[in-house]
DNA sequence: TCGATAACTTGACACGGTGTCAAGTTGACA
DNA sequence: TGTCAACTTGACACCGTGTCAAGTTATCGA
């Protein structure tokens, strides 16, 4: 069942959030602004959230069904090797960063003040966590886990590699192009992880 | 000259901001609460320093006096190599970042809704590109630069590594100590941009 | 000694954004 | 017909920034 089915006010409520969010003005789109958008008034807003925090955290929410983060996933899983489970991986979440950006940008504004916001993007993040965790799980089972570091240094160093703040620097601070950031991702996570033993 | 001699309340707005803001609370330190650690009315604020955003320039200003940033610099500029070079820099930069962190969170959250706060560290971060791209350039001459890219490139994704934001995820949220974080750091740069042809 | 000037104080206010409250309106359904 | 839910309008409190006006205090020079 698709969400818009059951509630279509509150649908349009979130695509207008994701839509005004997309625009790239993370910290300036208003409560207003996103009332108007979704032709309603402001008020209407918290009949539906109960407050700002909550109403992004729900956008990203309605972003995983629509762009269908499950089906994403599914190569990094099926993956046969270590190897190849953090490739697959490393490609799927930096592919997946763009899309969600307009709104992690907006949640991330808010957390140097609003607790809640900065509990509920913990909370997503750590899901991102969990797939470096599974990554580096699968090398390690591999034997292919770079000596130097411990499964959970590894995890917390694929996890800063992937934070939405890295490639915000590099996309838009710096003007990569989308492919050119993946590529550096993927030699860096391959560089620093994979152990380069039996190689030629 | 010491600034302090010249202007002294000047001087202890800037060393109650600063010390206030060495308590972590970035977005939360409000005008009010830099005026009263200073022991002056919150308007008195305003003959000093136009707003928020300029105050927290000059308190880095101020920092980087302080803590004698050309002294730290001088290291990496004496090298003689440029592997040397990059290591002296990486090391420079990386035990900066903790002392200017408060100060720099701060402004890191105005960013999202002040333009002139989003300018301010934008200019203090290119000068941190700067010694990427010093460091890069000492490599190249070397002939020690990775084939794999361009000198832009490779001062790019140096000083992306070397961003307060992935020194924020690894040392907080990721309990890192500061000891670890360096050597992760200098491994990757290390590992990113230093050509590895002549090893054994 | 007077008076000007700079540094600072007190107290008020406008603005913009969030979240709340109260009193309607509208439409569907029993 | 009445009731309930979803929504509207309009008001307001709160908070933090930045501004304005009028008064105090100390110092310095003529």
């Amino acid at each position: 069942m698709m969400s818009s089915e059951k509630n279509p006010t509150r649908d349009r409520i979130l695509k207008s959030t994701w839509s005004l969010l997309e625009g790239g003005g993370g910290g300036t789109v208003r409560m207003s602004d996103i009332a108007k958008a979704a032709k309603i008034s402001r008020q209407a807003l918290y009949l539906h959230f109960p407050n700002r925090a909550e109403l992004l955290v729900a956008t990203t929410r309605y972003l995983d069904e629509v762009y269908d983060v499950e089906a994403r996933l599914r190569p990094s899983r099926a993956a046969t090797s270590g190897v190849e489970r953090l490739r697959a991986w490393v490609d799927a979440w930096c592919n997946y960063i763009p899309l969600i950006h307009g709104v992690g940008k907006a949640l991330m504004a808010m957390q140097a003040t609003d607790v809640e916001a900065q509990a509920a993007w913990a909370n997503r993040m750590s899901a991102v966590r969990e797939g470096c965790a599974a990554a580096v799980s699968a090398l390690e089972q591999d034997g292919q886990l770079t000596d130097g570091l411990s499964p959970a240094e590894a995890t917390d160093a694929l996890w800063s590699l992937l934070s939405v703040r890295l490639w915000e620097h590099l996309r838009i601070d710096c003007g990569w192009d989308q492919a050119r950031y993946v590529a550096l991702m993927q030699e860096m996570a391959d560089g620093l992880l994979v152990s380069k033993r039996h190689e030629p």
